[in-house]
DNA sequence: CCTAGACCCTGTACGC
DNA sequence: TGCGTACAGGGTCTAG
């Protein structure tokens, strides 16, 4: 289930791999995903990988004709391998490299997306995205200002990409402890200063899956296939029924909008 | 406009 | 062993 350290992870080793290759072809087994493949990206040849970049959970890989972009949805991941190695299942589109490497995704749930885009910005799913929590406009000031009149939880609040992008249910879960607040908690009852705790639990909590490489459960993995290792720092996160680390007592679970929801009833409040 | 809930999908885990 | 069911959840769409 990738959020933004893990697609930021795949980010930084495909930039290292693909920069500056070629992509000479397209095969499509199954165009059916979130949304059909495109056209534009059946007919890619000798395309010149120029960067990839990375806006939200989107994976945006610049080619001369314009912008592929990729979502992983909850169970997409991409794979590097040679040009012998054979498809696996679920495996629906190869990007045939010019290094005799082949970039696979697999995607058993089809949830995920491969866009095309001539102009990104006037890009349908771009738009309209807030901001980048690891950038310098997500901050207690613009936080506060918006969480004044907002009668939803703080939980389902954080998850919505209009306030801020990139933050699924393992880190916002995960923020939540780091800044001692309730997940059910009203938005518009916080005060400045739990919004101050919260926006740098947020960015704190992020940076450091991004150092582990990103959190492996089930589905998300390196394109070399190893896993991430930021599970091994979850709090609170698929630990129900467990002794918390900071104060022994034991984590809670319940379902808030139809997400699973951790929490400490001691360390939070 | 705002908010809540349904829906898309398939592999895995678990109870009987 | 085998079958049925619940669960995982990001983002979009619809209803109220």
């Amino acid at each position: 289930m990738p959020e933004l350290p893990e697609v930021e992870t795949i980010r930084r080793s495909l930039e290292h791999n693909l920069v500056g290759k070629t992509i000479i072809r397209v095969f499509i087994r199954n165009i059916r995903l979130r949304w059909i493949v495109p056209n534009e990206i059946h007919c890619l040849n000798k395309q010149l990988v120029l960067s990839i970049s990375r806006r939200a959970k989107y994976l945006l890989l610049e080619l001369p004709k314009g912008w592929i972009i990729i979502h992983f949805g909850m169970s997409g991941s991409l794979r590097l391998e040679s040009f012998e190695q054979s498809p696996i299942k679920h495996d629906h589109i190869d990007l045939i490299m010019s290094d005799n490497k082949i970039l696979r995704y697999n995607d058993p749930r089809r949830f995920g997306a491969w866009l095309w885009s001539n102009d990104l910005a006037s890009s349908n799913v771009l738009s309209n995205l807030g901001p980048e929590p690891l950038s310098d406009e997500f901050n207690a000031e613009y936080l506060f200002n918006k969480s004044f009149n907002t009668r939803t939880l703080i939980k389902q609040w954080l998850m919505d990409p209009k306030v801020v992008v990139g933050i699924g249910n393992i880190y916002v879960n995960e923020s939540l402890f780091i800044a001692g607040v309730l997940p059910n908690r009203l938005t518009m009852s916080l005060n400045k200063k739990t919004i101050i705790l919260l926006v740098d639990a947020i960015k704190t909590t992020l940076c450091s899956a991004i150092e582990q490489g990103g959190t492996t459960l089930r589905n998300f993995f390196h394109i070399d296939n190893k896993p991430g290792c930021f599970n091994q720092k979850l709090r609170v996160y698929a630990r129900a029924g467990k002794m918390c680390y900071t104060c022994k007592t034991l984590i809670c679970k319940n379902k808030q909008g139809q997400r699973s929801t951790f929490w400490c009833p001691r360390c939070q409040s």
